[in-house]
DNA sequence: ATTACTGCAAATACTTTGCATACCG
DNA sequence: CGGTATGCAAAGTATTTGCAGTAAT
């Protein structure tokens, strides 16, 4: 079965299809199934339940594609990675509630001053802890009027 | 040289001794040597980074004990761990800014109205971006009165 | 002696990359 | 055809675990 063909059973994909194509991606039959399964679920899906969910419709998908379509979807802006660091784990010595803010350049983290409530629970969940990082172009890089990247 | 006749060469380890002690961790050469860098440290070390760096002083360490004692201090309450999920990326098809509450029991994570001050600059960095994540004890898992870890 | 900690190596998990094939225009 | 996307497998990186040796009590 072609894409095209496949495609024919989903007709609700349509506005995906066009969402698509306003970002400058070609909107394959995988990629419109991976911003579906994004969109419908509530749980902000890892890469594997993504693959879980998505095999059972498409047998034949690889990870390598999920991983592949969300770097893209991310880098359009389509959707967003909730993670601060891309690379490692970061531990930190100071325990105290604070805001963290990473460079997108140099990777750096510095610690910021950023105001927020400190709260004990939200819609019945219990809050332990806060966990803020604004990601940006730091001081330093942002004075370095290189042309790169 | 014995680990006692390390300590000798490094008096203002006092203090930090004592703190491990308090949290009641046994303060090995290691581990305080992996405390007093994260404390002197302003970058939020990866692991790569704390092991070059005690490397030069402590030749042996290996990175399987710095990860160990990571996350000892972690669990302890010494440090914290600047990530949101502890395994995979996830990623959200929501790009507004909005804030994500973390359980840590059932590891699901849901969306939440958490209401914090947009800004463009901090500190002279850009920001673009502002990850906001809570974490505890969600609903559903705080009514089940289970006693299990 | 007992107990706990370390460091190596192996195992596992996560992510990226290279390439041959398949699809679309 | 020609360019692009896919899926597999391999490579690369990050992290955890098992275990034997070492240190401290």
């Amino acid at each position: 079965m072609s894409d095209k063909e496949k495609m024919r059973q989903y007709v609700n994909l349509e506005s995906l299809k066009r969402e698509l194509e306003r970002h400058g991606i070609s909107p394959t039959f995988q990629r419109l199934k991976i911003l579906e399964y994004l969109r419908k679920s509530k749980s902000h899906p890892t890469v594997e339940m993504i693959y879980e969910a998505l095999s059972k419709d498409i047998p034949t998908i690889s990870k390598a594609t999920i991983y592949n379509t969300l770097h893209i979807f991310a880098r359009k802006g389509i959707v967003a990675e909730l993670s601060i660091c891309e690379e490692g784990a970061r531990f930190d010595a100071n325990t105290e509630p604070h805001a963290h803010f990473r460079c997108v350049k140099c990777g750096n983290i510095y610690d910021v001053d950023f105001m927020f409530e400190r709260i004990d629970e939200i819609h019945g969940h219990k809050v332990f802890e806060i966990i803020i990082c604004l990601k940006g172009i730091c001081r330093n890089c942002a004075h370095e009027n290189r042309a790169e990247d």
